[in-house]
DNA sequence: TCAGATAAAATCGCGC
DNA sequence: GCGCGATTTTATCTGA
């Protein structure tokens, strides 16, 4: 393709916008390693940093589900929500 | 690679094992659609069906996780388990 | 839902038989993964022993699409298969 | 443990912090999935987007590599890079 | 540094 | 046909 039609410059647009993004997304993916760095530093214990925060986040997912599931029920009983 | 050599035939026996084993997989798979389809022909929700086994496999995670971050807690603390 | 009529254990029932399907589902999936851990540790690689089930399945499908194509055409032309 | 100790409060302030993190890194995961959906709705085609953007990644992978495989080379030949 | 585990992306397939 | 969910593949990360 010829990079200097508009064309082009539009496809290229896209996909500088995305890898700007995938820039953003691996910072904040070192950031949160460094985060945990430190906590180590502090003297915790990582591995246990981390089940906490995975079973904080299953409680959420978890709400989240049930609040689904009572729209479906309502949804079937002909109940706006 | 010459199919008549014992290696080719080593080979083959590894892939025609898992060949075997996708093909129940598929089988399996099909078992549950068929469940479902038979929900269904009685009236039930699929959707709904789904999201309650979603949830219920949850529930086991759930109870799985803690499990495990007991078992950190307590190995962090010098207790055996 | 009273768990205690008729109708939840109905339910019960359909759900209970999918996780029972999904139980065998996911043994059948790990079967699999020892089968590529054991060929690992014969020497074997895993990704191309991948490669080339995926090439035999594609194979396999294109042959029976070729043999449906076939099969429509002596249709289309009157000549029994 | 006790939440209200000081103790409690910089472990529960570590986990918070990672999950803003997690927050924001979902965020910008979103915004990805919005710039591919925004291109297709102008007619490119995502699979062939992603491709570009692997392609041109793994360019950029190989660039620097290249240009370490010289800074070593420079560096054992006592030049200055 | 590597294997194993974990998590993320991409692809596939179903149901609407 | 399109989103959504499931599956599979790929990449990342941690612990030995």
């Amino acid at each position: 393709m010829d990079p200097s039609t508009a064309e082009a410059k539009h496809l290229l647009a896209f996909i500088e916008r995305v890898e700007r993004l995938e820039e953003d997304k691996k910072q904040v993916a070192e950031d949160i390693k460094d985060v945990f760095a430190e906590a180590k530093g502090t003297g915790y214990d990582v591995k246990i940093l981390r089940k906490i925060i995975s079973i904080r986040k299953q409680d959420k997912d978890q709400r989240r589900e049930e609040e689904e599931i009572l729209a479906l029920y309502m949804a079937a009983l002909g109940m706006a929500d």
